[in-house]
DNA sequence: GACAAATAAGTCGCGTGCGATATATTGAAG
DNA sequence: CTTCAATATATCGCACGCGACTTATTTGTC
């Protein structure tokens, strides 16, 4: 039973493929509640992040999400684009973006306060399950972190 | 200590969010060893389809990798245009394709043996840890497949 | 047999992710 | 004061994912 050489090499044995369907599949039931915001799933992340912050500049923000310019770039001028943030130079240092929420960002954290517990209800899974699944995420991130 | 209604939108709090950083960085970390077969991620795991099912329509495929025609149907062109599937019409029921490895394709799999091994390593987990996460992750799988 | 419904695969457009590279600005060393 | 390395952001090109739609083929019903 299951002795072959490549044992290692078959779909059933991976976790790295649960781990990228199941992120895909949550994204994708993410996406009706985030149309009625006019969000996509990593707009959502980063308006997450300002609506902790009010002020971040990319790079800040880039560590919040652990992405960097060549994805926030083209993403921040969209979410200006709709109005929810501003961009402007920094004074201090011109190297540096200002990033800050309008008043109709700030007002859209009303609109999404009951999208954590929908999803939550999708996911099937115990408190305890959930649990024990964010303490494993995160111990792979602090992992991988180090070497980036 | 945390008692604002705001609490669930805070990124510290999401689940899904490790989930998808965890994902891509890991995808990130296959990306040196996978560029040596000259595969993609998503290459990479249709590839482990076929290796293990020899031949496969595009349904069959999609219902492993929970990806659909959309996703799939460019992917098989680049696998073909690489030499490791061939693709030809079903003559039983012309509707479907015939995805099947070529010699090339099917000794990749010799080169991706070491592959599984190494992306263990960085995890940085125990393997009860693993064993923990994969079952939560097929469980989500389970719930979400239901409904789709 | 004709034809509508079902099924499989393909196409289109958009928004990521990301490696590689370019540009602009600042800091540091001589 | 200059020049060169470091830093922050932006751009480019490619490959996904995926909702929406189209095309081709088969099946079921009359």
């Amino acid at each position: 039973m299951g002795m072959d050489k490549y044992e290692s090499l078959k779909l059933q044995n991976q976790l790295c493929f649960p781990l990228y369907s199941v992120s895909n599949s949550i994204i994708r039931s993410y996406k009706p509640l985030l149309d009625e915001l006019g969000l996509t799933y990593t707009q959502y992340l980063a308006m997450m992040a300002l609506w902790e912050k009010e002020r971040l500049n990319e790079k800040e923000l880039g560590e919040c999400l652990f992405l960097k310019s060549n994805t926030l770039a083209p993403l921040l001028k969209k979410l200006r684009a709709k109005g929810f943030v501003s961009i402007q130079k920094d004074k201090k240092d011109a190297r540096n973006i200002v990033i800050s929420l309008t008043e109709e960002g700030r007002m859209l954290k009303d609109k999404a306060i009951h999208i954590p517990s929908s999803i939550a209800k999708t996911l099937n899974i115990s408190q305890q399950e959930a649990m024990k699944l964010y303490q494993i995420l995160h111990k792979i991130l602090e992992g991988n972190n180090n070497k980036n």
